[in-house]
DNA sequence: CAGTGGTCTAGACCACAGT
DNA sequence: CTGTGGTCTAGACCACTGG
């Protein structure tokens, strides 16, 4: 059905409804679900009285990416380095964030990011261990945390980014190979998986070698 | 029909499709497409087998939102100063993500927005006049750009916000009363209204008065 | 005018939950 | 088992568009 219109320049008429029912030798109602669903997804549009067309592409407000995803949108070369992988008592503010308490295990995943080869960002993602059992447990360490959790149905479905700017502290600027006192801006993420705090991270970017953007909706 | 669950508790269960035919004297297929709409408003959720709930409410990605509402969903009170609502010739940058030639006009609207009395921000906003005729002409400027917007049916359908750090110019310490060199967020937006841009801004912020967060999904 | 999508009817059979 | 939503049929009338 699908195959009837993915593919087609934007603007071109689809089939009639009516054709649809010959065709195929099905119900209206049946074509006009099938055509629902298409409609829904953004690929139809339907005009009273003119037509089913094939709409244009719909601009996406953002989804929750990774650096490696959003890095591979701008089209540059994202590496990790691990500094750490462990299981520790959370932070005050994480604890809260995460929703546990200041006993329950969470993982910390410290990486340097790379982009084209520059440090441009140090991250620490905080990891709800209950809903991710055995993360570090293998042999080696995850390529991606959320190709990880898209692996094991546990990728955020909803995420909150808050980012405000500062200075480098001289730990954050010995990593990112900058100064002291540099501008840094600071994300901080909190990831939910059905409704259920996930991650939580905290990522340090020089601000002379990144800036952040997101798209918005309606 | 919106009636029979709305102001219900999640979790609540809706009456069964068949109940509501005999109710409405309506045929199933009547009342599924009105389901569906509530399903798709996210209002309810079904269960095969099980049956019909009130949804939890949904967590929403960021939608375009002006200065103005951010703070009303902060609880704090927003002000506006303007400094300037004039006919330029844009900026080259400007003038290019706006999609115009250098010639077109372009008006721009300088504020200084303070939150609870406190200057945090100050932007520029560049509209495409083209889209917006006569926006400065009236004998008061509009209170909210984006309730003008709104109210002419112009009202951006998406945008795209990236966000800098650096630190202030001389000028903008001096406007956003703090000091020269202090650390400040900026934000650009380019919004548009069906594809066409509309809004371009630049807002700088006071990094140690304001954060700017985002909402996103799945 | 003929053709389009929007809505509706009064049935039907299916897969699945819970008892 | 009964009741639920999921899907489907073979019609019907309406409002709207375009020639």
């Amino acid at each position: 059905m699908r195959d009837l219109v993915t593919g087609s320049a934007p603007g071109t008429v689809a089939p009639s409804e009516r054709d649809l029912v010959e065709r195929f030798g099905v119900a209206r109602m049946t074509v006009r679900q099938a055509l629902d669903a298409l409609v829904a997804e953004g690929v139809l549009q339907r005009f009273p009285g003119r037509g089913t067309f094939v709409a244009e592409p719909r601009r996406q407000p953002s989804r929750i990416a990774s650096f490696t995803e959003d890095m591979a949108g701008r089209g540059t070369v994202a590496e990790s380095r691990t500094l750490a992988a462990d299981r520790v008592k959370p932070p005050a503010g994480v604890a809260r964030a995460l929703g546990l308490g200041p006993r329950e295990p969470v993982l910390r995943w410290r990486r340097l990011r790379l982009a084209d080869g520059n440090p441009v960002c140090l991250s620490d993602a905080y990891i709800n261990a209950a809903l991710v059992p055995g993360l570090f447990d293998g042999p080696d360490l995850p390529d991606s945390l959320y190709d990880e959790l898209t692996a094991r149905g546990r990728r955020p479905t909803w995420a909150e980014d808050s980012l405000s700017a500062g200075v480098a502290t001289p730990e954050e600027a010995g990593l990112l190979e900058c100064e002291e006192g540099d501008v840094v801006i600071r994300l901080t993420r909190r990831a939910l998986w059905e409704d259920r705090p996930i991650e939580v991270s905290r990522s340090v970017y020089r601000a002379d070698l990144h800036t952040v953007s997101f798209q918005l909706g309606g």
